[in-house]
DNA sequence: TGCGTATATATTGAAATTATGACAGTTGCT
DNA sequence: AGCAACTGTCATAATTTCAATATATACGCA
């Protein structure tokens, strides 16, 4: 999908898992709302009415699940963890594409990749957002200016108020950290550099990283793989 | 398995499929011999009578394949192509070792891995011999002396032959090209050398490579990944 | 996370090596 | 003589390696 697309409003009476091969993805419900990244997948229960859209392009699949194999995943719409076991028999999939759909093989091989969605862990939206009066101007300037590096005690100070206060409101709103949503924010700022070819090094310090193996190190606690590594497995859906 | 683990010929009514995740398995049969680094596998089909055994220290698991599911494998005992794909699912099993046998989504699982071998490229013994009177001394040569690059032309000398002679012998007794059979080899000699934590660059060196980066582009294409994943691989078998 | 260092990997163009097919010569056999 | 299998020569195509360099990653310690 190119930047910016909109899936239009809608609900079906099956269940969908949404991946991301590259890109984010995100998915808004009349209660609700998820931003995942390729590490990400978002499960839709049957008669969900959802809406899909994403800022940059993007390489998605939607799996759509019979209602009669539901019964093992979740009852609410949630985000769920993608293994890497889990994201290599997805690939699998793209890279196999056309295969015959009815062979026997390819269908317990499907099965399989539901088994593991549905022991994937539940997570909540991977860049949770808050309209806190304190909170919401903090978070907008740092999806303004990833590489500011002021603790969260000057963030504070700026704003009138407690380092304190703001931990309490992360905690209530965010549902993480605050270093935890500053980080996240940095994965999915460097995702779309990543994907233009820019060096790690460059990445890294646009982000405010002095070093680029801190950032490395970031990427990869965040994300279970190395920049590069990310990379390569997206540059795999580009060509 | 320690080194020189011999496992006594025998054959039983069931198919076998033996995978090696780290070393280098050895099956003997009536008539055959398969050499299986981890980019390999092995089909017995049932009541194959074979001996199966390792030099060096080895970490390998053997799935034993039901007679009634083994109609989509081949008819002959033949080394079958692993693709990272399974390798990966092959690992998952050994890193999910012991969850209950019994479990659907288990057995669902494990039928994919035998769809996969199924799915996989006949192949021969990875580093086939010849007891050729022209060719057997210059492979023993070579397996004693890896490093050894002399080009084909010189050892033909050596040997009071011609190039071409050696070239059309090698298709004929190996099935593969000489320079084929010095990197297969080669890739052999690194693999124990790797899992002994010795670095990159000594290894390519010690095998006859002036740059390491030569050695890591042959072992790359030999076996699908670096020196480094490799070890790295092997050694999630190892702790 | 900062920072320095050791290691590992990818890339690229040039040089060396190997693979392949065509063809002719040799040998051994009938 | 005729056939078959093998061998040497050569030109060309395909691969591999070299060499230098740029990048990326891991690790230890503050």
């Amino acid at each position: 999908m190119p930047k910016n697309a909109i899936y239009p409003r809608h609900s079906h009476p099956w269940g969908e898992l949404v991946y991301s091969y590259s890109g984010v993805m995100e998915i808004s419900l009349k209660d609700g709302y998820f931003l995942a990244p390729p590490q990400y997948a978002v499960w839709l229960p049957p008669n969900m009415e959802h809406q899909g859209l994403n800022r940059q392009a993007a390489v998605h699949c939607s799996l759509y699940v019979s209602l009669d194999l539901c019964a093992p995943l979740p009852k609410e719409t949630t985000a769920l963890e993608v293994s890497p076991m889990l994201r290599t028999m997805l690939e699998h999939l793209r890279e196999t594409e056309g295969t015959n759909p009815n062979d026997p093989a390819h269908l317990r091989f499907m099965q399989v990749v539901v088994d593991l969605f549905a022991a994937g862990q539940q997570v909540g939206s991977f860049l949770p957002w808050s309209t806190d009066s304190l909170l919401e101007p903090i978070l907008q300037h740092l999806q303004d200016n990833s590489a500011d590096n002021r603790s969260l005690a000057e963030l504070a100070r700026l704003h009138e108020t407690t380092e304190r206060t703001l931990i309490r409101r992360c905690q209530r709103d965010l549902g993480i950290p605050f270093a935890e949503w500053k980080q996240r924010l940095r994965v999915l700022k460097a995702m779309p550099l990543l994907e233009a070819g820019e060096p790690v090094q460059n990445i890294a310090s646009s982000l405010g990283y002095n070093r680029a193996s801190s950032f490395i190190a970031m990427f990869r606690r965040m994300t279970g793989r190395t920049p590069d590594d990310y990379r390569k497995s997206v540059m795999k859906f580009k060509s």
